[in-house]
DNA sequence: CATGTAAGTTAACAGCGTTAAGAAAAGGAG
DNA sequence: CTCCTTTTCTTAACGCTGTTAACTTACATG
């Protein structure tokens, strides 16, 4: 009787066979490139098979980058340990810069197109985990600084606090993926811009001008 | 004998026609929503008369970014008047990210798309030209600043600096774009967040942490 | 008037996302 | 094994896209 199960783990096989053709292409190639018959034709179906799975195009692409939002804070687990919120911010701050710019077309998907996101009960991603919400993961950091009093007066709100640091790296990532070979500017590295991006928000955040030390000025 | 000048007025009034056209049905309905049909519709003209103007569709929108960039710099003309330098970097911040969170669609197009810009030649910006040339006022404005000795000792790189702040705003703006509807997290206003994030890049820079005093601490 | 040139149009092509209709495969019931 | 039902998948098509080729019209000049 466990024809049903066989089935069943057979439509899922197809499923992910499909985003991971998609996920491939779009890496590869660009947004612009994803076609449902190029990636019908890696997957060896149909293009109207895929249908069967995903109610259009969006869908699938917003698959995508729900898992890989997963995925991004799921890379910040290593980085859960470090005990000072400071050097946490700091690593989390590179970490996803990183992410960014070594998969700058995934980025793009996630971050720098408007997307209506998944519906929460379609998402694999529970909402305010820090484990799964990369945004949960920095506020996380930031609330420990805030309640240990160790940010500067006036720096209260939580969520603003979050949403400006996030921005602040965003836009060294996003800038560089958007206009980092354009030739209208000289650009300096986008690894230096990110470190002088993070210092600054850093020291503007933090009370004490110098921590733990292991970190100097930045240059 | 005036024809030939007759010819040619003509023919640039269909051009401007074109790109006005082109311009504010992408300002209304968005990049995706620009068509080389709706835009002949819109002139009156068919499809293929574009084609007489330019060579293809990424070179109508390729124009439209070059004649914006040229008015974001222009409309720092007032801005350009203050003396003090950072408040004329406020300002600056303030008015980039105004002209981003009204015209999301333009910006779109003009930071957060990649596209090889024009050809120098072809632009209609001079390049370095801070009355042209956004990048160029903003450094232009840093620039004063670090020779006049009043930014933190070690920010020596002016082209670092100046593509920092620039992150810094774009950051904001970009993400408030592609972000600022999806629900997922609790969005505090934009105009807060570039609120703070320009109060957070000055005081980075600035040796000194209070300045003139118009401007208090945030919040 | 004839001629050459520029401007503009119509028709078409290849590709896109998507849908409708039908074929094929597979499982269950008699 | 046969008949029927349900699910899976494909073929054909629609209306849209950017773009090109071929043709027609308008017009200044010899």
């Amino acid at each position: 009787m466990g024809t049903k199960e066989r089935r069943e783990r057979e439509r899922e096989e197809l499923r992910t066979k499909i985003l991971d053709a998609a996920r491939e292409l779009f890496a590869s190639e660009g947004y612009e490139a994803v076609t449902m018959r190029k990636i019908a034709e890696r997957i060896e179906y149909s293009p109207t098979a895929i249908y069967l799975h995903f109610k259009d195009k969006e869908a699938v692409l917003r698959e995508i980058c729900d898992a890989d939002f997963g995925a991004l804070a799921h890379g910040f687990s290593a980085i859960a340990r470090i005990p000072d919120p400071r050097e946490r911010l700091m690593a989390t701050g590179n970490a996803y810069a990183e992410f960014g710019l070594s998969h700058p077309n995934h980025y793009r998907l996630m971050f720098m197109t408007p997307h209506p996101p998944l519906s929460p009960e379609d998402s694999a991603i529970e909402r305010g985990n820090p484990e799964q919400d990369a945004y949960a993961f920095l506020r996380g950091t930031l609330a420990e600084a805030l309640a240990g009093g160790r940010l500067r007066p006036g720096l209260d709100d939580l969520d603003l606090l979050t949403q400006t640091v996030w921005a602040a790296v965003h836009g060294v990532v996003s800038l560089e993926i958007a206009k980092g070979n354009d030739g209208w500017v000289d650009w300096r590295p986008a690894a230096e811009r990110v470190r002088l991006m993070i210092d600054f928000i850093t020291r503007c955040l933090w009370r004490e001008d110098a921590d733990g030390g292991s970190r100097g000025a930045e240059r």
